[in-house]
DNA sequence: TTTAATTCCCTGTGGTATAGTAGGAATTGA
DNA sequence: TCAATTCCTACTATACCACAGGGAATTAAA
């Protein structure tokens, strides 16, 4: 599996705080709740997400989590790197196979790569938000 | 990773025996040697393209595996599912989320899953080897 | 000033999949 | 007969995933 919970779950994550953080910080507690995910992973999660400052957090009582841009400002790509490490289809494309000047399969991987690279740039997360993809499938 | 190293190899075995094994069968123990993968493993993964008939197998001395087709009549998706069971790039729209009605993601996932699987079936075993990819990226 | 709700931080843990190994039985050309 | 092969059933070590636990620090509200 190429995205794993942590991906799902951050993506997740930033659309339920879309939603409903447009005024007063989400807390993940409600968050948990909304999305039927433990409060204690989700703790794990959004520290990734917030020490690249993809959300802004409050601290104490009625603290929580904000978005820090539009919706319409975070890729998915960048999103789903930053949570999974690597989108990468492939371990040999990124550990540097020392097969891989005569390997015929690496221009494969590495062009399959792009494809969903590109894919996953072009969408917003305000997009997924809307359900509107770009279906040039 | 969405791709182990089951598929990998698998697809290299098919290369290596598409351009080694015109006249007669090709041993794995040959396969080993030049793809540098232990031949203990190869012979599960052989295992599982006999199967499913993509090689012809012959045993006792001078034995070995043939393609079962020409080259240009394998596909890339079809190879990969075989061997690693999916493609799927997430967990949740295989194993039939409780959420997908009301998930925005599941229709996010199951595009990017429509992309690869397009782009896979687009290329062909013969591709691979000459090095021709559809770069309609 | 106390209380309660939150973020923040470090650590442990069970399960599953990956990437193989090991040992031998059956087959077959030389 | 012999040697090289496929074929079959296990076994294993390691790593990663998906959490859970225990608390400290912070801060609004009572």
């Amino acid at each position: 599996m190429m995205v794993s919970t942590k991906g799902r779950y951050a993506l997740r994550v930033m659309i339920d705080i879309a939603k409903n953080g447009e005024r007063a910080p989400v807390s993940l507690r409600d968050v948990a709740r909304r999305q039927d995910i433990s409060t204690k992973y989700l703790e794990a999660i959004v520290a990734t997400l917030n020490k690249a400052g993809y959300v802004e957090s409050f601290r104490g009582k009625t603290g929580g989590y904000k978005l820090s841009r539009a919706p319409k400002d975070y890729n998915i790509r960048e999103l789903l790197e930053l949570t999974e490490g690597t989108l990468a289809p492939v371990a040999c494309i990124e550990g540097g196979c020392p097969r891989s000047a005569e390997c015929p399969t690496v221009a494969l991987w590495k062009n399959l790569d792009g494809v969903i690279g590109k894919y996953l740039d072009s969408i917003s997360l305000q997009d997924v938000i809307d359900g509107n993809f770009n279906s040039n499938i």
